[in-house]
DNA sequence: CAAGTTTTGTGTTCCTCCCGCTCAAACCAC
DNA sequence: GTGGTTTGAGCGGGAGGAACACAAAACTTG
């Protein structure tokens, strides 16, 4: 129909909403700045600035402190920045091996994270809830305050209706349907908003707000681990697809008289590059856990033939694949995650040979392949960023009420 | 960073601009409509949108007729339309077979529109661009008036940089490096914008607005003449990747045993399903013309078993390699364009069981495969769109000049 | 160290633009 | 006709940012 968000009319109030957005925004993405870097990045005058940042630091939301030197000449700025604490968003992820809490407050600080191992295998949905909520209680932090909590994120290991939070199929988890996003909102019972997404679409934007990708708004990332998933960035946006099913490219096909993959389909680019794979490759069994992927990379850097061997033929086998995403999406950037990550110190060269081979030059030229920066985390603090973006996208909705309280009892 | 658009500071002048681009927006895209029914989709007051449509009639861009009688009580409201006229698009295309040009008004009103076959081979740049040119002459409406075309667009069978319209690479031409729209724009002399993009590109936005995806926001777009090229809109906007080079899904590495691309990669998804694969299996020569083409659909459908299997067979590759698509992208419709148009209903079981196969459930139950419904004509058309484009985005600048000399001259 | 320069915060006024309201016009139904 | 309904016309008001003038706080220069 036509590009969302420019639907419909504009009005007065929708520019007010706008701009502290973009205020708000600029000191999440960028860091704290001045008042006049702020007139810059925003190019709104200064009396505008004024008055929105003031209204700001009136909910609390931000706060101003003394100018930094920086020795050049003129009245010095103050510097806003954003109260980490105002809002915070806490933060799940289920992943094969862990799952894991976090609370993250504006700006993206991380105010407190915790971590436990998953034993592999089926588990109920219900009781994985549970153990996701009880992390809350293992934070160094100690729970967060729950006023102060805006969403929840949740990344997860499979794929995820976005509108309603429903994980249709996660093989790693063994659920197929399960209402995620519904059983945690019970499960807390906070009314606020749960937001469910796929890992690897949570792990680009994480990677672009504070990883490998700061500053790059297209940009492919790939997720391995016993499943490939990936995570597409276009234009500075996630990119979802019709549901939020989009990035599931683990299950393209790339070998007609290739394996079955465990989705059902012959010749899934996962059943070539996945830990299975790669254990295979070295002489485990492909369901060996985490712990063999371990062995096998201190085997390859122990000088051990077969290992280096099994992940210089992974790195060639994604290297292609990747080719053939970089001519879909030309990229400027590929971040790889999981294991791909900790493949590519041992196997760069190998990857980005294939790759070069199944790109067009133009593509190629201006393509980037490196480790992901963030690591397990990626998911986790994507899931905190997804559930910030509310109060990025709408500051006053939900602080002007608590400012416009604040003014009242002032009176 | 941050989702463009949404980075600078919005004002009054902002608003005024995007209330005008709603109201020309929906006019050109769900065409001419009732003042009242204007009032419902934008969100806009009455009062507000009678000013500024009748700023839009004061500038010529926009005209109010006697309401249509619907039986319904009230009084009526007048229906406003664009002015085909007032603002023109010239849009060219230069195919592997054909070079075009249209005349599309405001609206996609097409205002003439003239082809011409192209002989196969390499044939320089400036030729091209001066049979383009010529064509403008044996347009059935005459050259458009200078005054009223807004910009140019143009679709190319090839590796577009959409910044300055440089053509990187397009095998089909024997274009390697080739400044087309500089060339185009200094050949025409008008200061107007050049906008050169991808065929598919192009034919994914044609469709979108005028076709078979008329309302769907996540469509693929593929399209097979000797090339294979695709097109991709995600929520709505066209993806271009970093540079523009998005798309180019024809050479996604599909068999690393296969034929050798004409791009130098081993195993292409176009020596697979492209005319050339589809020719070789009906027992012609790879590189046989479109007519070669056309006699293999006609044995096709008199009954010859070698044409149909050849048929049959590629839309199973052809199938195959959408379901990794579909996996990728989460599309609500996939519009099969150029020759895969004429391939789906002799193979659309075909292809649909091959997709099935390779898809995961919950992506396969959401997309519908159909056929383009612009046919040859789509990147054509959305040249037109994308040359039309500025208008929509910011009537004002463009308009608003004319009205204020209007308006001085009338004081 | 004092005066000048530069940059930025403060506060007031002004302008733009849309909303809300009232009234009138044009249609239908009875 | 008379009343109900929907919509256009026009006017006043409010919201919000821009523009401007002035003051403050740093650096620079002699």
């Amino acid at each position: 129909m036509r590009p969302s968000g420019m639907d419909l009319g504009q009005r007065s109030e929708t520019v007010r909403r706008a701009n502290l957005s973009a205020i708000v925004r600029t000191l999440h993405e960028e860091g704290p700045q001045s008042r006049s870097d702020l007139v810059t990045r925003t190019g709104l005058t200064r009396s505008a600035i004024r008055v929105l940042v003031g209204e700001l630091k009136a909910a609390g939301l931000a706060s101003e402190d003394r100018a930094v030197r920086h020795g050049r000449p003129g009245r010095p700025s103050p510097e806003v920045s954003l109260v980490a604490r105002a809002a915070v968003a806490v933060a799940f992820s289920i992943g094969v091996d862990t799952l894991a809490a976090a609370v993250v407050g504006m700006g993206g600080t991380l105010l407190g994270l915790s971590r436990t191992d998953r034993p592999r295998g089926h588990k109920v949905a219900s009781a994985v809830v549970d153990d996701l909520v009880s992390l809350l209680d293992h934070l160094p932090s100690g729970r967060p305050e729950p006023e102060t909590v805006v969403a929840v994120g949740v990344a997860v290991a499979g794929v995820v209706r976005s509108r309603d939070g429903l994980v249709e199929t996660a093989p790693n988890l063994g659920w197929t349907g399960v209402p995620l996003g519904a059983l945690l909102a019970a499960r807390l019972g906070w009314s606020i908003p749960v937001v469910v997404r796929n890992e690897s679409d949570l792990g680009v934007l994480a990677e672009h707000r504070r990883g490998a990708a700061v500053g790059i708004d297209d940009v492919l990332y790939v997720h391995g681990e016993v499943g490939v998933g990936g995570g597409v960035l276009v234009d500075g946006r996630p990119m979802a697809g019709a549901a939020g099913y989009a990035g599931e490219i683990g299950h393209v096909p790339v070998d007609a008289s290739g394996l079955r993959c465990r989705c059902g389909a012959i010749g899934c680019w996962e059943t070539q590059i996945g830990a299975g794979a790669l254990l295979a490759r070295a002489g485990l069994p492909r369901d060996a856990g985490p712990d063999a992927l371990d062995d096998v990379f201190a085997a390859a850097e122990a000088g051990d033939v077969v290992a280096q061997a099994a992940i210089e033929t992974t790195g060639r086998t994604l290297g292609s694949g990747l080719g053939g995403l970089v001519n879909t999406f030309n990229p400027r950037m590929v971040v790889l995650g999981g294991i791909f990550g900790r493949l590519h110190p041992h196997a760069h060269q190998a990857i980005w040979e294939e790759l070069a081979r199944h790109t067009l030059p133009a593509p190629r030229a201006m393509v980037r392949v490196v480790p992901a920066k963030l690591g397990v985390d990626a998911p986790l603090l994507g899931a905190a960023e997804v559930a910030l973006e509310s109060v990025l996208a709408d500051p006053a909705t939900r602080f002007g009420h608590r400012a416009r309280v604040a003014q009242l009892a002032s009176a």
